[in-house]
DNA sequence: GTCTTATCTATGTACTTGCATCTATATGTC
DNA sequence: GACATATAGATGCAAGTACATAGATAAGAC
């Protein structure tokens, strides 16, 4: 369990009943952890709630739609979708149940692999896309980029690169 | 809805049939924003995997059970606990059911104000957040401290800090 | 004191998510 | 081809979360 942390110690084990004992993290450390759980579920809950209170959708949503505008007419497996938004198989499953009963997305047998499908965007859910970006940029401006010089997004946004998915 | 955003246009509007035209959010911004978001969802989803995996329960227990530590034998009244946690209030109260049923918490009536209760820590919380921490520990190490600089995290900890909630 | 309004917490109901597993098809082995 | 195994996606059921509202007490207006 610890050893990558052993390791980390840069020193050998003395003996063969040296108890593992990895070095704590610094304080630094735990702090930033917690700073990054706080804020982004606090962020999110604001800027989700104001787009429920404009009358939409879960950002989930949103994120299914750019992704099928980026991919264009060729659409999208549902499994390139659930590795880009990082959902669940039987949460993707569902939410385009959802999407699809509103009309925003359809899915289509995929030629290649009879399993599968393809999910392409439908009218609706162009429309709620560009409809729903004014007020999430708006919220995004509210409650994340008002407290943040733009320099400190980008240096934000170049520690965030570190962390992310490989 | 733009108020706020016209305002940093830093120049009046010229007549009264001009349109609503924000300053539209900076790439980097978006950008930081977005990876605030993904990085954020997916250390929380791997860390959680990793303490469910260990046979613990979720953070959230982790975090009622801290703050209950730190706030000592007097106690917390659900409300501080819901603000400190960013926690609805319903969602607070059944979190307190399940703690309750496995001992962890225990509730007791609060005499200044006979509406509340004070929850206080109880023995299986007690040791139960002793038991998670180690593996809490070594997942922030495994899925986030092992990809930044002690140095990077004060900074990334530094501008979280600007958008914490006030 | 009485009444109105506000606050603290709980809860019925609906919706969403998680887990385990299913069906169908694909791929690999012999 | 026959079989075993793997992969794509759906789904029954349990657990958790959201919304609206309830019940109890408190605080303020008069």
């Amino acid at each position: 369990m610890y050893l990558h942390l052993y390791v980390k110690l840069e020193m050998p084990a003395k003996s063969g009943y040296t108890p593992v004992m990895p070095r704590p993290l610094p304080d630094q450390t735990i702090a930033a952890w917690a700073g990054l759980m706080r804020v982004s579920q606090d962020l999110l809950t604001r800027v989700e709630a104001d787009l429920k209170t404009a009358g939409y959708p879960p950002l989930a949503w949103y994120d299914v739609l750019l992704e099928l505008k980026r991919a264009g007419a060729g659409g999208l497996r549902p499994q390139e979708l659930q590795a880009r938004m990082l959902l669940a198989q039987y949460n993707l499953s569902r939410l385009l149940d959802r999407m699809e009963g509103q009309g925003c997305v359809a899915r289509r047998p995929c030629p290649e692999d009879r399993r599968g499908q393809i999910v392409v965007m439908a009218p609706q859910g162009r429309q709620l896309l560009k409809r729903m970006w004014p007020v999430y940029e708006a919220a995004i401006e509210r409650h994340f980029a008002a407290r943040l010089r733009t320099e400190d997004a980008a240096r934000l946004g170049r520690l965030l690169a570190k962390l992310s998915p490989r």
